[in-house]
DNA sequence: GCTGCCATATTACTCCGACAATAGCATTCG
DNA sequence: CGAATGCTATTGTCGGAGTAATATGGCAGC
């Protein structure tokens, strides 16, 4: 126990055994907390690739948790490629190229510290290619429903604003809209992965800027140039407003 | 027990527990062959989106296996997105759209029966979409270590054919050498995944094409683009190389 | 001195049985 | 008729015991 095995055992068990705020907020098990709490320490770069982790048994015991609740939460680390365990060697963080970084839980843990500006350029740049295709294929298959949805979340978009809820809400519905007019199961899931995590950094846009540029308008351009069919159109409108997502992330970022 | 429960419990302890072949062929653990196990019969669509897997306790004994084992399983596939458990209602397949498709695991449990061709689309479509961008990239961005890596690949593609192991690692390492040169790690991890996935369908190609034509050639093109740091015609000799795939997989699965 | 085999210690893996917590549902009370 | 309440099916957590796999170090043979 006073093994000081692993980088923070400090107040492990305080941190995840009760049913405290970043712990298991709601519905939230406890394995979940404890595969947030391992996740994150690993993703953030607490723990090194090719570390071990303390065995089962003491690391358990540290955290307060049964031999199970840890287990699981292993293996859910597992399942996203962060770690392998073998008998005799225990278990060990694996070099970054196995994790699973395109996970949404593994981004959202990518994003619970300080986001690694290098980590957001990456990302970045794969939106900037896969948005506008999606946009493209969009406007080539999009048939009578989808334009129906796509409609209807940008009419609810010009009733809020980005500052509320259900504005956000309706920004979501018109994305999710335009993925399913593209028609590409594999595209849907990849956007909805990247997504997932640019929503973490509009956490930090919100904190910057007092009044962002209304996205109405670019998001009008965007589904015009789909219902006509304009492809090209639709993937330049679509580019365009992935370069005002870029350059707002970067000022929050350096502002920081 | 005879509740008669999920589609195929028919034989599922033979297929499980014993260390029978696609059980748990080497270092796969039980837990592992449950997961496999499980996880293909939803990726293929035996078990559909909403059904409810029986409850832990009958099914772990329907397969022979601790309830342990059994949850430990279950939470992969959670991990994976693929179902959910919540008390009272039990454990849930989640629909289509939450599911992890670009998860290596996941793509070759798709891949374990017969692929769907409207997913095959949808994954060459992707991988259209991504490798010739990584290639332009790679020209931008390689540096004289990467060219090292990749012209040492090369040679040992051009040493073997694609019918030997040797020969289908040295192209593995080829494409891995020019991954890393685009020195993008979101675009690396999903580089991995897809070409994890197009892995398998080469196996059709092996079992229909006699003669395949020589890959080397189009490589080399690919190479010389990137070392004359010529991002354009990088992602054009890329295009080809995966429209030459695209073109041979499609010809394998008509011939089934 | 080096190489290959083998015993052993360590570690994860599996099994088990009990109890706690959660959430859907029916029932009752206002 | 609606809201609070208790019931119960189902997953979640616990701790302990035995099994299996493997990294390591020692020993024998070359």
């Amino acid at each position: 126990m006073s093994k000081a095995g692993n980088p923070a055992p400090e107040s492990a068990e305080d941190v995840i055994a009760p049913p405290t705020p970043a712990g298991r907020g709601s519905g939230r098990r406890l394995r979940g907390a404890i595969a947030h709490y391992l996740g994150t320490a690993i993703v953030t770069g607490r723990i090194e690739p090719g570390e071990r982790l303390t065995g089962e048994v003491e690391n358990a015991e540290a955290l307060n948790v049964s031999r199970s609740a840890y287990r699981e939460a292993v293996q859910v680390l597992t399942a996203k490629g962060l770690v392998a365990s073998k008998p005799k060697d225990g278990t060990r963080v694996l070099p970054r190229s196995n994790w699973n970084l395109l996970d949404p839980m593994v981004l959202a843990w990518a994003f619970a510290g300080e986001p690694d500006p290098q980590f957001v350029r990456d990302l970045f740049e794969l939106r900037a290619l896969v948005e506008p295709a999606v946009a493209r294929l969009a406007a080539e298959r999009r048939d009578k429903d989808d334009i129906k949805q796509m409609k209807k979340a940008l009419a609810e978009m010009r009733r809020h604003t980005l500052a509320t809820e259900a504005g956000r809400a309706a920004d979501r519905a018109f994305h999710d809209a335009l993925l399913r007019s593209a028609h590409n199961e594999v595209m849907m899931s990849l956007a909805a992965s990247i997504s997932s995590a640019v929503n973490w950094t509009t956490i930090y846009k919100q904190r910057s800027r007092a009044l962002p540029r209304d996205p109405v308008p670019d998001h009008a351009r965007v589904f015009d140039a789909i219902v006509e069919g304009d492809s090209e159109r639709a993937a330049q409108a679509m580019q365009t407003l992935v370069d005002l997502a870029l350059e707002d992330t970067t000022a929050a970022m350096e502002e920081r």
